[in-house]
Order: structure tokens, then C-alpha cells, then sequence
DNA sequence: ATGTTAAGTTTACGAATGTAAATATAATTA
DNA sequence: TAATTATATTTACATTCGTAAACTTAACAT
């Protein structure tokens, strides 16, 4: 049932932050962004107001502050938003789009190697074109 | 100069099927999505209208219908989308969020052969860890 | 030439987003 | 216990987005 978990660009850097420290409260959260950004404080307690709202976090009470905890994991999150950008573009192009995020991001040994591991695994059953699901019975270029 | 170009999900509706056909009337385009969904044609016409604002379209006039151009190429526009979600999450974390991806998404022999030498190329270079960078000095579990 | 009609254009409206000020409330402190 | 003050909550407002009806204009047919 749990309505889809959108988060936001800018809910985005209050989430990192909060997962980084396990949890936290507005006045940690605060004094990190504002190294990063010029948002007010209550620009930020507004964005952790909407991510409780949604689900995203949750708070306990401890004195005067609240807690922020984080409801819902880090690579959940990242999984799902990848997966909203995948199904929104041509089935056909994953392969090329992964190919230039490839390309551009830093990835580590581990992550080459990991990566390299599942293509392999996937080679032999691969199909030998992905159709394109633009528009019925089309190929787009 | 030219303003970040920002797809949303209802508008790549519309670009795919324009990019697929090279060109398309605004009838061709409703034809075809009113057999994917129950958007109305006035809906229709509304993306398209946005997309020429944006700049994404651009029309030429042919007898009493418009046709609708792309001004703007599919990958570039898939990968623009790509950079802005990794742009959004911890870059420690992309290697295992393309990980799902390609776990999940059909990719064609070609597409992995293709990943294989991309990542072959990168291993040498990779570094050992890629850092966190969701709050200055820590890492994100 | 004029009516018909098929396009495009204008207007609409609620929800979400980025951004933030103002206000209320509850926990310390004096 | 009353004053202080650090937090959270309410309210705000312009944009964008999804969704669409109403209106206008120009092309084709009679």
C-alpha cells in the first residue's frame, strides 16, 4: 500500500545528511547545509516537516528537540529513483544511458568488479536486441 | 546560455513517440498515446505547447496542422536526466545504484558487451574507494 | 466568399516544490 | 513559577506539473 516515496532534489540533501549521521536533529542538519547552500533554517525545517509527512523520516522528542531518523534506507531510495528515471525513458537506450553514466562517475575497484560480475552473469541469457517501447510496433533510432 | 532542458514524466511521454516517428503531428501524437493512456487531447496539446516553450519541440506549419520537430536529441536527453538523479545521490553510491540497474533492466549482448569494455577501460585508473560526499568528512554507511 | 471544422491558444485549477517569515509551544533557567 | 528561548508548527507565495475545458483562428469545402 505505502504510497511511492518521492523525494525531492532538495529533500535529497537533507536525506544524505541524516543517513550520513544515523540520525540527527534540525539544528545538526541546519548547520551542515549551510555550509553547502545558502537555505534558511526554516527553508530546512520545512523540507524535514514534509520528508516526516511522506514517510521518509520519523522523529522522537529528547528535550527540547526532536530526532530525525531515517524510515526508509539509503539504497532503497537511490534504487527507486533510478527506477523512476529508467521507466520514464526508451527501454531500448538503458544500455546506452548506462554507458555514459559509466563513463562520467568515479567508480571504484570494488564497483568495476561488481559491475563486471553481473554483466557477465548476464551475457549468455542476454537478448540480442532490447525492443523499443516508444510507440507500438516502432523502433526509435 | 540555454536553460537546463528539464523532461518531466507526462512530457517524455510525448518526446519519445516524436522522436520514434522523426516528426509528428499533434493528431499523430494523440492517436498514438490515447491507445497507451486516457489523457485527453486538450492534455496533449498542452505538453506540446510546454515543449516548444522549453525548446525541446519546434513546430513548422503544414496545411492546417502543425508538425512537432525535436530540437533536442533522445540521448542527449536521457543523459542530461541520468546526470541529474546521480547528481542528487551520494556519489560513494552510484556504482551500486547502476548495480540495481543493470540487475533489473534487459540489456542487449551488444549493450553489455559494450558496458565490458567501458568498465574494462576504467579499471586501471579506478581508485580504491570512491568517498562520500553527503557531509564534509564522514561517509555514509 | 462563407460556413464548417480542425488545429492551436488561452484560461483554469489543485497538488507539489523551492523558498521562507511569522507564530506558537514546550523545555530550561532564573 | 515566571521569563526566556530554542524548537516546532502555521502560514505564505511564486512556479511547475498534471490535467483539461473553453475559445480563437485559419484552412478547406461548398
Amino acid at each position: 500500500m505505502a504510497a511511492k516515496l518521492e523525494i525531492t532534489n532538495a529533500e535529497w540533501r537533507i536525506m544524505r545528511i541524516i543517513w550520513t549521521l544515523g540520525q540527527a536533529t534540525s539544528n545538526q542538519v541546519i548547520d551542515i547545509l549551510q555550509q553547502k547552500t545558502d537555505w534558511k533554517p526554516a527553508t530546512i525545517k520545512t523540507l524535514l516537516r514534509r520528508l516526516v509527512e511522506k514517510g521518509a523520516l520519523e522523529t522522537t522528542r529528547h528535550g527540547r528537540a526532536f530526532i530525525y531518523t531515517p524510515c526508509v534506507q539509503e539504497q532503497a531510495t537511490m534504487n527507486q529513483s533510478a527506477d523512476d528515471l529508467f521507466d520514464s525513458i526508451c527501454e531500448m537506450h538503458v544500455g546506452s544511458t548506462i554507458a555514459h553514466v559509466i563513463k562520467e562517475r568515479p567508480l571504484s575497484k570494488t564497483d568495476i568488479q561488481r559491475l563486471q560480475k553481473i554483466l557477465a552473469d548476464k551475457l549468455p541469457e542476454a537478448p540480442d536486441e532490447v525492443d523499443c517501447n516508444c510507440v507500438p510496433n516502432m523502433r526509435c533510432e
